[in-house]
RNA sequence: GCUCCCGUAGCUCAGGGGAUAGAGCAGCGGAUUUCUAAUCCGUUGGUCGGAAGUUCGAAUCUUCCCGGGAGCGCCA
């Protein structure tokens, strides 16, 4: 079960141009743009009518003359300017259903090529608390990992850190003269972003102690025991606070090599960059130009300080060469925030430079703001604490469940709220075009209607509950028969699954899956209300119930591949 | 100054060469002895920021302009 109706569609359709000895590759299918025309067309006759000085429509009637559209459609139908537009047979798409119904994939076709794939996201900062500026890193990078990993793609999910920098010589400095021991045990990370703030604070004023907050940087980067150790204890304590909150968003990653890991790699590095003529001395520090780039031909990449000390750049190259190295990837995926776009510019250069020919993206996004249309802020202006955020939504959901079922019992009200409230602030996320600003609400994200995961995950309960009240599971799928045009809409939403979830990598775009998931939920809907399952009779009722579990698998699917879990009731 | 991103219904957003530009919310009008109405059906609402250009065809591609956001050698 590999086969779309685009695909059977396409391969028909090109059948038809060769018969016409037009070049076959031209007949893409596409699903139609609205299905008063068909459920798919294909704008083949315009585009080769022009090439050949043809009447497009006359051109179109040939092509329609040579479709054979076997048990799948009938003749296509020309429309407009040369448009053909096909329809599908009702009983073709219901034995699809069946077949679609026992699929593990739900027709989700592997990737013809398997390639190896590295995404870098989330990649918080040690000695401070993870806050809203990762959520967009971590939920993106989450359910593009899950969704290559689906098709085949061999995926190494990194957590790059950021655990080394300037920052840490002010919070060692905190650490050995200001520490509140006890605020470190009740909430560690909180105590570390106090210690900055304070030394930042003191710095200020006292030149003194910027100069011993220096030095107690110095000394962690030359391997000064007592430092060292400090630093290892702010990793690991930062660690355990972000594993749980990773914990409770189902996300976990293949590797967790920070910047720290690559700091011993950069001075040979930036030596090589030099020895090779990558790189040039430049008032007195070490940078990349690109005069051939017209667009970077005034912004070079510098990779060492004339202070000697290393930059971003500098690491994100040596991290580079680490991974040709370890894993000879066909791509690496950078999942962050479209202001280092030209960051990215510079280093991807860069990496050719050096002779690196791995495809190299960066899959940037746009901010999320608050209700005032401004960057999302606490009312002390201070960045939202991620963990803030996710319990109030699980808050929120708990208030929702406790409202409509208050006699439901108190372990599935915790389980619930969760998967509600998780799910929302991710769908959130991943049902907008990721390069848009977008305006963070929790009434639309929990809302029952519209594009949410509630409303999502209310289909699939729906589902769910017909099975309860039937009290079996579904047997074989055989002698599927839909007719009802509500049947027939969901049935062929069902089989285009397999369509979108590999268009959603062709530029990064979970989206399209949500929409598609969304529509898909409210065929379900609309089914729904037109026609009864358990009250139908005979085949109908049988065809129902495949159509049903068909619609939930493909929810649930779907929803998993975009790290949303489904629950049993709400 | 240079570069990047965005501008679509009152609001929040889809659509990124194809037909009469869609959805949700808000507004208006309906549907409930329920397989969960936590839903569905109908309806009002748009010179797709502006102007040129390419094309049989432009919200979509190109150029310029306007408006908003961001980034641009020694932070990450």
């Amino acid at each position: 079960m590999s086969t779309t109706p685009q695909a059977a569609l396409t391969q028909r359709l090109r059948a038809a141009l060769a018969a016409c000895g037009l070049p076959p590759e031209r007949g893409d299918v596409v699903a139609a743009a609205d299905t008063r025309f068909g459920d798919y067309q294909a704008n083949a006759a315009m585009v080769l009518a022009k090439e050949a000085k043809r009447n497009p429509r006359e051109l179109a009637a040939q092509i329609a003359e040579q479709f054979d559209g076997g048990d799948l459609c009938a003749k296509p139908e020309i429309a407009g300017p040369g448009f053909l537009n096909f329809r599908l047979e009702p009983g073709w798409v219901s034995r699809r259903v069946g077949i679609l119904s026992a699929d593990a994939r739900c027709g989700v076709p592997e990737a013809e090529e398997r390639l190896k794939i590295i995404v870098d996201f989330s990649s918080p900062n040690i000695a401070k608390p993870m806050h809203v500026g990762h959520i967009r890193s971590t939920i993106l990078g989450d359910a593009l990992s899950r969704i290559a990993r689906f098709l085949g793609h061999e995926v190494v999910t990194d957590n790059h850190l950021g655990d080394w920098g300037t920052q840490f010589g002010k919070v060692l400095y905190g650490w050995k003269h200001l520490l509140d021991r006890a605020a470190l045990e009740r909430d560690p990370v909180a105590e570390m972003t106090r210690l900055y703030r304070e030394v930042n604070a003191i710095e200020q004023t006292d030149p003194a102690v910027h100069k011993a907050a220096r030095e107690e940087l110095v000394k962690l980067q030359q391997g000064d025991p007592e430092n060292r150790a400090i630093w290892q204890q702010l990793v690991d304590l930062s660690w355990a606070e972000f594993e749980e909150i990773y914990g409770q968003l189902g996300i976990r990653f293949d590797e967790r090599l920070g910047e720290s890991f690559y700091d011993p790699a950069l001075a040979a590095l930036v030596e090589k960059l030099l020895a090779d003529g990558v790189a040039e001395i430049s008032e007195g520090a070490v940078c990349v130009f690109f005069r051939d780039v017209p667009a970077l031909a005034d912004k070079p990449c510098l990779v060492r300080k004339s202070d000697g000390g290393f930059l971003y750049a500098t690491t994100d190259l040596a991290t580079i060469e680490y991974r040709e190295e370890r894993w000879e990837p066909d791509a690496i995926w950078y999942v962050t925030g479209a202001p280092q776009q030209l960051h990215f510019q510079q280093v991807f250069s860069a990496a050719r430079r050096m002779g690196y020919g791995t495809k190299l993206e960066h899959i940037a996004f746009g901010s999320i703001l608050g209700e005032d249309h401004k960057l999302m802020k606490t009312r002390s202006g201070d960045n939202v604490p991620l963990r803030a955020l996710l319990d109030e939504a699980v808050t929120r959901a708990r208030a929702m469940i406790e409202e409509k079922n208050p006699e439901m019992p108190e372990e599935e009200k915790k389980h619930i709220a969760r998967v509600v409230g998780l799910g929302a602030v991710k769908y959130a996320e991943l049902s907008q075009h990721r390069m848009t600003d977008y305006v963070f609400s929790w009434s639309k994200m929990l809302s029952l209607q519209g594009n949410t995961a509630p409303y999502l995950q209310n289909a699939y309960v729906r589902v769910r509950s017909i099975f309860r009240k039937l009290g079996t599971e579904l047997g074989a799928a055989e002698n599927i028969s839909l007719t009802e045009p509500a049947e027939l809409a969901l049935a062929k939403k069902l089989l285009q699954f397999g369509e979108v979830v590999p268009t959603v990598l062709h530029e990064f775009r979970p989206n399209l899956l949500a929409n598609y998931l969304f529509e898909t939920a409210n065929a379900f809907h609309a089914f729904y209300e037109a026609c009864p399952v358990l009250k139908a009779e005979g085949p109908a009722r049988h065809s129902r119930l495949v159509l049903c579990d068909t619609t939930a698998r493909v929810l649930r699917q779907g929803l998993e591949l975009l790290g949303v879990e489904v629950p049993e009731r709400m």
